[in-house]
DNA sequence: ATCGCTGGATTGTTGAACAATCCGGTAATT
DNA sequence: AATTACCGGATTGTTCAACAATCCAGCGAT
């Protein structure tokens, strides 16, 4: 965490060792950003909407104030755009925006798998996989695309870093405004269900050099798809 | 500076090709901000400060929500952290979040360094390393640390990325943060000035094997440096 | 020393107000 | 007809004042 000079707190009775009792109820800011992220990442707000504070005010029954400040944290976060005194509005990826985006996750994942990471962390990493095999046997479009981001989310987890973590966190939302409904067609993930395997394999099997290539070959591939199907 | 892509702007008589008229004043919130930016690198505000919001909205002649706003920027900055209901304090680096930045910047800048840059990027990396040595031959710290931040600033900015420059932004304003009077002493200076020259060198012979692992190295030292210093 | 209470201070959130800015359309000019 | 100038409505940027919720320190009672 953060920093925190948290006194020890003293455990009465119940509560177990180093378990933080931690009930905070999220502010109201926080819930209209998380209700916002929710709906961008669903669809509801298509790319290049315009976000007017009063309407949504009114709709969610919350201030003004308080949206104003749910913005300024999802702009913040790439998902929405201010346009100064013209208002706010869903981000949009140009064809720019991909490559820059595969350039992140080539820096972090690649890096991230290069090092390994703890056995638990690497079961994690299977378990995504498992997960996407799952979604493909029931023909779960949409849970393929959950697994892998849990997969890819995982790998990044390997560092153990939270600075990465929410990094690819905010790369994966930003991701998740363009891959809604269309450039959804199936035989994407057949490709990446074998890859993700193959990786996950390596990584197990300790061959982080092979991991990292195939990795690597396989981002770069994504973004020139996305970018073919995409941008122009 | 936070990323500024600043383009000349040469004021031809009417306008410019393309040449978008910048005037743009930024907001209040946003001058607040920055304000706060600079009391904490030039280290007027102390790790583990706190923040009254009303307080510096009457030192800074803003409303209170304005303030609020500026908060909420640097929070998702790392720069100072929420503690609900309590205030927001200037962050403070753990030993843990000393290795979490180092993990960030192995990824970043070693991945950018690897992919190499077009010669405009490549001089300035150049540029950075004669800033260094200049600052040195003056016998300047202040500006020995902030040519080295240029340095590995110019280094990620090798990728052209928008985004990694925007984070390597954030990192670096993190690392102000502790830089800041004690841990200042000169003899760190003299090891990497020689080490910039070589990493830049070999860049600049397109030896970027040979630049990415002298960058890793140099990277993997720092950071035990700074554990040593600061952790216990 | 521990517990519980209470008052004061700060944050979280709201609602209303107003200035600044932008947008579209209409009128005036060339 | 095309360009310019102007005007009114709408939205954003910002402030202000209020109030509920929460936390903190102190104090007294057990």
């Amino acid at each position: 965490m953060a920093s925190a000079d948290q006194k020890p707190q003293q455990k009465a009775g119940i509560d177990g060792a180093g378990a933080r009792m931690r009930l905070r109820v999220p502010s109201v800011a926080e819930r209209v950003a998380e209700e916002l992220r929710y709906q961008l990442a669903e669809g509801f707000l298509v790319p290049g909407a315009k976000l007017t504070e009063a309407t949504i005010a009114e709709d969610l029954g919350v201030s003004r104030n308080t949206v104003r400040e749910a913005f300024a944290e999802l702009a913040t976060e790439r998902l929405l755009v201010r346009h100064p005194n013209r208002g706010v509005y869903v981000a949009t990826l140009e064809a720019g925006d991909i490559h820059d985006v595969y350039t992140v996750r080539r820096a972090i994942e690649v890096s991230s798998i290069r090092a390994g990471g703890s056995p638990e962390r690497i079961a994690a990493v299977r378990a995504a996989v498992e997960e996407g095999k799952r979604a493909a046997a029931a023909n779960d479009n949409e849970g393929l695309g959950s697994a892998n981001q849990h997969f890819h989310g995982a790998i990044v987890a390997l560092a153990e870093s939270g600075r990465l973590n929410t990094i690819m966190a905010q790369v994966l939302a930003e991701m998740r405004l363009y891959f809604h409904k269309a450039t959804m067609n199936a035989h994407f993930y057949s490709d990446w269900l074998k890859e993700n395997e193959q990786i996950c394999s390596a990584l197990e099997s300790g061959d982080l050099e092979r991991a990292g290539d195939l990795l690597l070959a396989y981002l770069n591939r994504s973004e020139q798809q996305q970018t073919t199907i995409h941008g122009q």
